[in-house]
DNA sequence: TGAGGTCAGGAAAACCTTTTCCTTGCAACA
DNA sequence: TGTTGCAAGGAAAAGGTTTTCCTGACCTCA
């Protein structure tokens, strides 16, 4: 072990040393500032490079007052749907020198504020929260007003905070008008519990579509469950078994849904989408690629929301105040399951 | 917009003025340092506690010689394998007071540069790179070992270079033993390309498991196809339809095959586990749970790889050096899909 | 009375950069 | 010759914290 020692990283004064300037000189010519001779810049530059000299972005930030880092606070353990967000604004913020931090307090308050305690003693310049939708969450206890905080895919329980989240409501009626406009009259709705906001939002999407199309909501066929494809399963089997009249359009509040509805209907010997169309919402390829057919769905756009995210956090970093809830359109990918002409 | 902006943080010279100490000994109250009466020392850490002071890490970081930073470079755009091992990790490292880095760079390796850079700059403390396995990828370029780096499902190609890895061979001989131990004879291994190291070195677990338990290969029970339902499906056609003698268990690549095997089994009327057992790889809820019947899978434990990477993180951090591949046990989740006594 | 020891806390250097303000040298101008 | 003006670069403060070393004050023992 002795001490063949992670070596030293060259410093600025090093620099200095070997082009043969003061530390101030050195650092007017790394960062093009100041009155010097082209010449020295240069030998300045190049000693630079020889040395394999990197600021140090820790002294740095203590003299600038921003650190170019922002925390990223995720609930729900970062999964399906916070991965493209993310990546969206990681990639986003990259491309201005700011690099995140990622920390992961899965519904436990006590981690919560452990991890923000991190973040801010670590002087980030914002933060941004993201997470399952279930409802409302309290807001992130940053203390007064220190940085800009943004919630992504997930809503704070304070009207001066800036939201971002899907348009559930219009990803709604994008998917029942694409029923209604090829002609199918009876839709089902089935979905997951009401206790999600997103569900009560595409309901109401749901339902104005029919208004608007001037179709009936029929008896029964807005059905609550799981998110799971057992749920479809069994929706459908309910919805079809017996029953003298049937949907001839299922919209399905995510795609896991969807796709059990599509293998029970397959098993029953229903034609997707001749007999009854089928819509999911997620567009998640792992179920709509591997459905039989392959399944129309309604996009999120979560990359989208994710450099939004990162849009909206450069601005308020920059000194904006934005507050309320933004929604971003979703968009519809049509698949077999809704129409026999696609590949 | 005016001047109600984001307001400055109190530092340690605020605690000391409030205390009437120096600031000194502001720090060494709030770091039970050096000698102090007991009644400054709650003094100062009263003030501290008034004031709402956080110590500015970057300071701290700045003087120590450690950030209390890793990166995470993730090739492969973070995927469903990228999630766990972080988030484990991420939790890992939380307990010891470090914060992680998140980077991106889909196998772009001016991003991958660019990253590094940003990275070197902050000062991380050490670096953990992982992406999909496909082959040995060249070794992340830090200057002169000037820190510690981990490969987690991901090998370099670099002796000196310490990578950690599932244990593919021994995850498919846990799978296979399993099914020879349950009176299977004609085992089928349906799985992906042979591009990827994981897939020979199942397909070799796969065969000594059979020769371990006397029983032969047979002649085109070894199928690469793609990761996907459609391959498990057409796998199992061309295995079953029109042939004599069919396997009476098949061992999958991964669950996707293994739940397209699974469903047209079903279809062909073959009864699963009863006439043919399957088991998949990877453990994947959303395949496992949803498929008829649930599938038994061997499990990567990529959550416990993601904890050992954070361990060997932190040892090397401390000056250990470690190298060479580390590979870490797999375990096998029995469910229905080859036991019919499992609920 | 003085030498030495302990206790409590202060002063200042160090970590690495950036930036403001100065100094020096030289040319141009009256 | 003396005054301006400018170009080139140096000195030093600042940013927030930790740590080493130092200073007094007080006590003990000879």
């Amino acid at each position: 072990m002795d001490d063949d020692r992670y070596p030293l990283r060259a410093t600025i004064r090093d620099v200095a040393e070997r082009a043969g300037v003061s530390i101030g000189t050195a650092s007017k010519a790394l960062n093009d500032n100041g009155r010097l001779k082209t010449e020295t810049r240069e030998r300045v530059i190049a000693a630079a490079r020889e040395l394999g000299f990197r600021p140090n972005s820790l002294a740095q930030s203590l003299h600038r007052t921003r650190s170019m880092t922002v925390g990223v606070l995720s609930t729900d353990s970062f999964g399906r749907f916070a991965f493209p967000i993310i990546e969206a604004l990681e990639e986003r913020l990259a491309k201005h020198g700011i690099a995140i931090f990622m920390c992961n307090a899965t519904d436990d308050p006590a981690r919560e504020k452990q991890h923000l305690d991190q973040l801010l003693g670590k002087r980030i310049d914002g933060l941004l929260v993201t997470g399952r939708r279930l409802d409302k969450r309290p807001p992130v206890a940053v203390p007064g007003q220190s940085m800009p905080v943004i919630y992504v895919f997930s809503q704070a329980d304070d009207p001066e905070a800036l939201c971002l989240l899907p348009d559930d409501y219009g990803g709604a009626m994008l998917g029942v008008q694409h029923l209604t406009g090829t002609g199918r009259k009876r839709i089902a709705h089935i979905t997951g519990p009401e206790t999600f906001e997103a569900v009560t939002l595409r309901h109401r999407g749901y339902r104005d579509a029919l208004a608007a199309a001037g179709l009936p909501e029929i008896e029964g066929y807005y059905r609550n469950g799981k998110w799971s494809e057992a749920w479809g399963r069994e929706a459908v089997a309910s919805l079809f078994d017996g029953k003298a009249e049937v949907p001839d359009a299922l919209f399905c509040g995510n795609d896991q849904i969807a796709r059990g509805a599509t293998d029970a209907l397959r098993e029953r010997g229903v034609a997707v989408p001749a007999a009854v169309a089928v819509v999911g919402f997620d567009n998640w390829d792992v179920m709509t690629l591997a459905a039989r057919p392959p399944l129309s769905s309604v996009d999120m756009n979560l990359r989208e929301l994710g450099q939004l995210a990162g849009e909206r956090l450069i601005s308020m970093i920059a000194g904006e105040r934005l507050k309320g809830v933004e929604r971003l359109p979703c968009s519809l990918v049509v698949r077999q399951s809704s129409d026999p002409k696609q590949s």
